[in-house]
RNA sequence: GGGUGAUUAGCUCAGUUGGCUAGAGCACUUCUCUUACAAAGAAGGGGUCACUGGUUCGAGUCCAGUAUCACCCACCA
């Protein structure tokens, strides 16, 4: 065998590997016969940048399940995808435009900057892709799919006539989130809430034929233009005598009543609350109540409107200035107070929110016929979807409860336009001899004409919300594929980072239920976010991001895999950094030096299965049952979704059981057949996790099968297990010796003698059977049973056994009392509690057999040891 | 205003049906380049599991409350 090196260099063999997994067309659950199906729709990143760590995180959960999946013998799909984004991505990619060319998307027209988004879409679609593979993710990339190929958008914008045609969505004027900045509308879920200081203005709105005033306290005074109404909450004993009457709205000089309505507030401001339908949403809300008339005073640009009178055309920032002094001027400015308020922005480009009127589309989730969120909720009480952490349950079913209505059109020009289209007749007047003709015409195919009339036809300018395509991604994907809809609905698995609960699984519940009557998938996993060091966001303003790229080029896509799926829990924050990393790479190159040393050894083979006749020492027992322990722990973990304690339990085997344990009493006492059987499962326990250096390693043990492919290691379940403790008792006799050493300061090269009284012929007969292997890693030169020792000795109690190392002139015997003392007090304590526990009739009749046994045993040789340690204190 | 999570060794975190003289990695102390591995080996120090009560034979783990931090939701004008 040609010599390997002595650190493993990643970089030197991933790419080839990745190669040739895909090459083997495994990653294509067409080619692997099996009746059972698994399928992971993997959550498609937004084309218009790279991958970042996040990415990376959920990704390799994924694909951790989805070979854990086809390990198992499953027909495993992973299935790849990317977004169009909408709003982002016509964000960022307008930016790009005008930092390159210096042209605005205006300039561009709306069809060349479509085309033009679309390849720029597509070229970091083909990036990503090749980033995805660099972090070794098991997908199928015949399969992938992009939001806007004809084929998925198709069957996204089905989705739509239908829900049309059931009165699910609905074109109506209603009051939205409007963000000046991107010119368009938003859904509730779009909007962020930003505690922010601010003043609050009372201003005094005289009283009809009286010299009265009513204040209203109010934040934003712009927007008295449009108000229609003052309301009062009727409890409320100031104003009762004033409901009904009228208000000469200042500056506008319109005559306004005074309403009550249960739903303001008493003690908020003056408990009167100026209403104004057209741009605050409980304002709307209340209008609609009492029938106000509602005054669009802002318009799409923040601008004041026409009906504005003369701060007509001002921004509402300049209105509001040249109101309050002229508010002053009419001294109907009572007083300013300073306040925090929560101020509505563009969860995209952080611009402040104007809430207005507009005419949109909205899909309604609580419909007479079909109510999307109610089926949505039945599904997640019921347990149809299991969450992951649990709790999250009810957060999202809390949500579906106060779900409003899901305004789905947007004033971009990035993103599917609306299938919908208008008789141009029906624009143009209002008396239409055909009355069919003012309907929308909603249609997958394109229309020429109306059918109506046979006039000229306009498509709705609207683009739909991108969530209303991904929403439907997992049904859209596996649909355009044959027959994968029947074979992998529904999915497996979704994995998400926790900020995507209500944009994304949320809707990809409702949508997948109306659809299908099947749930999008069958579990539901939360990951949290992946923070720097400091515990900060990743952010580009911060400038503290992590390349996934850059960290797999210098340490690995392995240790890159490792470093994020460790030490968190699901849902929960985790911290990534180079220490970190640094330590799994670590650990990939001990998994490669362990190979190497069992790949030096003559005849070394993997081996599939042992039987009992390849188990010759303590030591093989003791490995053998241990890993088939860890086996049975790791698939029950799997199965628990617990993947970072598995790995955590499968590090422990193998650095300290294998590695510094069993290897080196496997030195003295060769075994080739069981270091095959143990590196046999290790790489496969390992390999959903750290898939490249298992890979590598697999196949420099001669391996023509992948390992991707290989069986996943079963649990023996019947064999009846003989007790395994005698080779930790070695291990932990070699411990104490040590100890003594470095106590004392005897040189590693000086051999020693060790002396043992016992009574247990076990012990004696375990002692013996690994006497070269004691002799060896403790630097003994003899071992003497049941002498009697003269002169100065160490002595220490290891099970049943009584060790004594003869040190004439080393022993401190002060010292040596003072440690017995301390050890003695320790142990008297915890046999008190021992003994107190087991006295106990509750404690007896109620525990475990189990548990009782364990503590009486204990206990047993905590005596024993006490009394030898009593005895040797004496002797002192 | 409502909700969720966190609080365990100097740091970052595990700890899933309650059985723990509480674990890991990093950092620290002391040895060792011993023929798989110094990206390593060996030995060691370090914690009344935030606080207060409760349930239980037994609580880091379950319940109630308190404190601090973080995040999320909400139509406080």
């Amino acid at each position: 065998m040609k010599e390997l090196p002595k650190i493993y260099e990643p970089q030197k063999v991933e790419d080839e590997i990745y190669a040739r997994w895909e090459q083997s067309g495994c990653f294509n659950p067409d080619n692997i016969d099996s009746k059972e199906a698994y399928c992971n729709i993997l959550p498609p990143p937004n084309a218009n940048g790279e991958l970042h760590i996040g990415h990376a995180s959920g990704y390799t959960v994924m694909d951790i399940f989805g070979r854990y999946a086809r390990m198992n013998g499953k027909k495993t799909l992973l299935l790849p995808g990317k977004d169009h984004a909408g709003i982002q991505t016509q964000v960022v990619f307008e930016k790009k435009i005008q930092a390159e060319l210096g042209l605005s998307r205006q300039e561009i027209g709306r069809e060349d900057f479509y085309k033009k988004t679309y390849d720029f879409c597509i070229d970091r679609a083909n990036y990503m892709r090749s980033q995805e593979k660099k972090i070794g993710i098991s997908a199928d990339w015949s399969r992938e799919k992009f939001t806007l190929d004809p084929d998925v958008l198709k069957t996204a914008l089905e989705t739509f006539v239908k829900m049309h045609e059931d009165g699910l969505i609905y074109k109506g004027k209603r009051i939205i989130n409007w963000c000046p900045r991107c010119g368009t509308a938003l859904s509730d879920v779009e909007v962020l809430h930003k505690e922010t200081p601010g003043k609050l203005y009372f201003i005094k709105y005289p009283l009809e034929n009286s010299t009265e005033f009513i204040t209203v306290a109010t934040t934003r005074p712009e927007t008295m233009l449009g108000d229609t109404a003052v309301a009062v909450n009727p409890k409320d004993k100031h104003y009762s005598k004033l409901v009904g009457k009228n208000i000469v709205l200042p500056l506008q000089n319109t005559i306004i009543p005074i309403i009550a309505d249960k739903r303001i507030d008493l003690s908020f401001g003056t408990g009167a609350v100026k209403i104004t339908p057209s741009h605050d949403p409980l304002d709307w809300e209340i209008g609609k109540d009492h029938k106000l008339a509602e005054i669009q005073i802002i318009d799409e640009k923040a601008l004041i409107t026409d009906l504005g009178g003369k701060y007509a055309g001002l921004t509402t920032h300049e209105a509001r200035e040249e109101i309050l002094k002229d508010l002053e001027k009419l001294n109907l400015l009572e007083k300013i107070e300073e306040m925090t308020h929560s101020v509505s922005i563009c969860e995209r480009c952080k611009t402040i929110i104007e809430p207005l009127t507009s005419n949109q589309w909205f899909v309604n989730v609580n419909a007479e016929n079909y109510s999307l969120k109610k089926e949505a909720i039945k599904s997640i009480e019921s347990g149809m979807i299991e969450i992951f952490p649990s709790n999250f349950k009810k957060i999202l079913a809390d949500w579906f409860g106060n779900l409003h209505d899901w305004c789905i059109s947007r004033q971009i020009w990035w993103g599917p336009q609306f299938p919908v289209w208008y008789c141009n007749d029906s624009q143009l007047t209002t008396h239409n001899s055909q009355p069919k003709c003012s309907e929308p015409i909603v249609s997958i195919e394109k229309i020429d004409s109306c059918p109506h009339c046979g006039g000229a036809v306009v498509q709705d300018e609207n683009t739909l919300d991108t969530w209303f395509t991904s929403s439907q991604w997992p049904y859209t994907t596996l649909k355009s594929n044959g027959k994968d809809f029947e074979t992998f609905f529904s999915s497996d698995m979704m994995i998400m980072g926790r900020d995507l609960l209500f944009f994304w699984s949320s809707r990809m519940i409702m949508m997948s239920l109306y659809t299908t009557k099947k749930v999008p998938f069958k579990n539901l996993f939360f990951t949290g976010l992946v923070l720097d060091k400091d515990g900060h966001k990743f952010s580009k303003s911060r400038g503290n991001g992590i390349d996934p790229l850059t960290v797999i080029d210098k340490f690995g896509a392995d240790a890159l895999r490792m470093s994020l799926i460790m030490d968190s829990a699901p849902g929960q924050n985790s911290r990534l950094y180079e220490e970190k990393i640094e330590t799994f790479r670590n650990f990939a190159n001990k998994l490669w030096n362990i190979s190497r040393y069992c790949l030096s050894q003559e005849n070394f083979k993997l081996v599939e299965d042992i039987s009992e006749e390849d188990i010759n020492s303590e030591a093989d027992r003791w490995i053998a049952e241990s890993l088939n322990e860890l086996i049975g722990k790791t698939n029950q973990l799997f199965e628990s979704k617990q993947i970072s304690v598995a790995a955590d339990l499968l590090k422990t085997f193998t650095w300290n059981s294998f590695a510094d344990g069993y290897i080196e009493a496997q030195k003295i006492e060769k075994n080739e057949k069981m270091l095959g059987y143990v590196l046999d499962k290790l790489l496969k326990l390992w390999h959903p996790f750290i898939p490249f250096v298992t890979e590598h390693i697999w196949t420099l043990a001669g391996e023509k099968e992948l390992l991707m492919i290989s069986k996943w290691p079963a649990h023996k379940e019947n064999k009846q297990t003989k007790t395994s403790s005698y080779f930790p008792f070695v291990l932990s006799l070699n411990k104490t010796i040590r100890n003594v050493r470095k106590e004392k300061n005897i040189e590693s090269t000086k051999k020693i003698e060790l002396w043992i009284e016992t009574t247990s012929e076990l012990s004696k007969k375990v002692l013996l059977d690994n006497a070269d292997f004691i002799k060896k890693s403790a630097g003994i030169s003899v071992i003497k049973f049941n002498k009697t020792l003269i002169g100065g000795f160490i002595q220490r109690v290891v099970g049943e056994c009584v060790i004594k190392i003869p040190l004439d002139g080393l022993v401190d015997v002060e010292k040596e009392k003072t440690k017995a003392e301390k050890e003695i007090v320790n142990l008297e304590k915890f046999i008190a509690g021992s003994t107190a526990r087991l006295s106990n009739k509750d404690f007896v009749s109620k525990a475990p057999a189990e548990v009782i046994s364990q503590q009486k045993e204990t206990l047993e040789r905590k005596q024993a040891e006490l009394a030898e340690l009593k005895k040797h204190l004496a002797s002192l």
